[in-house]
DNA sequence: AGTAAAATTAGAAGATGTAATAATTTATAT
DNA sequence: ATATAAATTATTACATCTTCTAATTTTACT
């Protein structure tokens, strides 16, 4: 477990922020406060690993409409929501719409925990993968358009002869774009090649 | 939408049942009523494309526990779960386990309907996923060993030269091997081989 | 107009993969 | 023990890919 991970506690109750910090500092978790979702939003910095645990009914965002806006800007840290006044749709909705857990309060310790691990652990996990992700972005982003597009039919398995008929361009260029691709994206195989155009979406 | 997806109903209640058989007969969609999750289990059939709409609390196997032995089997048909008393804990398990909806009776006919259509569709995809990933099992399967051997080195993108020496045997016997690794998998490029061995999880 | 990046082409040599044919040696099962 | 399938190897001819070097043309930007 990333020690450096913590805990986003957002929640317009004193007591309960607290008592959440008290929980994670007891087996050594670091977490940090917020008593509205803006004021979360003011200090967010995505480079932080971890989990947010959101309370439902706050003034101002709620926990879901917070939930909600996260998901608009394709961020997807792994989310707790807490509620005091909770009913069944509220969770359903929560949890298809990506929440890890919905828990009422007052609500179990030991359990929270054990979600707030899973929680945290997801996050590791989707980290490393979007790390290797960007790497593979960022080369993505150096090619050319026209790399860009033998690219494209390379990972469609054509031959080099078809791919040049099909751009109306010589052979020659298309070997010399392809290996110009194969140079950006550091692959040193073909293999290399297809399974970052899978990360990268470009096949299904 | 494919009319011959149905809707399997399962629910101890009479009632229950025939208002919601009539649902979706207004809507065009086939149904078939079951009074107990044995009885659906004694006439299930994967090979019938559709939904499952479960009761949770009925006399014998609920319908929560219906859901777990399918998912236990490997059997993933959509499923909405319905209940007269159900709480947030419980609409949360059914959700994460899989649960496409959770709703509380008595239901909104129009959302229901909804749902349903989400289910079917869904249950559609899969199935196109599904047997397509047969398909390519089956090839997989008329593998020999040895050939099993050298895709695997082929997608790792290993050349000939080094998988033969790997595996200490001559470079035309890997040649010849991965000759019908591409026509026992049906294979026409190298691009085509990889996304085969993407779909069998042979690499992440 | 001048510069830099991008796109284009060619040729040649060597490495690699493909296809077709043919044959030998192990295994495996009836 | 003997068919049958699997595994093995070799050879040949060809197709393709890779790498290198070198050069020209276009495009975009200042």
């Amino acid at each position: 477990m990333n020690k450096e991970s913590g805990v986003f506690i957002v929640d317009d109750d004193e007591q309960v922020r607290s008592a959440l910090t008290l929980l994670m500092e007891s087996v050594g978790l670091r977490s940090e406060s917020f008593s509205s979702g803006q004021e979360y939003l003011d200090q967010f910095d995505d480079s932080k690993p971890g989990c947010l645990i959101l309370d439902v009914r706050m003034p101002g965002i709620s926990g879901l409409d917070l939930q909600a806006r996260l998901s608009a800007e394709k961020i997807h840290p792994p989310i707790i929501i807490i509620t005091g006044h909770g009913d069944v749709p509220m969770a359903v909705r929560a949890v298809t719409a990506g929440a890890i857990d919905f828990i009422e309060k007052p609500f179990n310790n030991q359990s929270m925990l054990d979600t707030v691990h899973r929680a945290i652990e997801q996050d590791a996990k989707q980290r490393g993968e979007s790390s290797r992700l960007e790497e593979i972005e960022n080369h993505y982003n150096e090619l050319t358009p026209r790399e860009k597009e033998v690219l494209l039919s390379v990972i469609e398995g054509k031959r080099n002869k078809i791919i040049a008929s099909e751009m109306n361009i010589s052979q020659s260029t298309v070997e010399a774009h392809r290996s110009k691709v194969m140079e950006k994206m550091a692959a040193k195989t073909l293999s290399d090649l297809m399974r970052m155009a899978l990360l990268l979406k470009l096949i299904d």
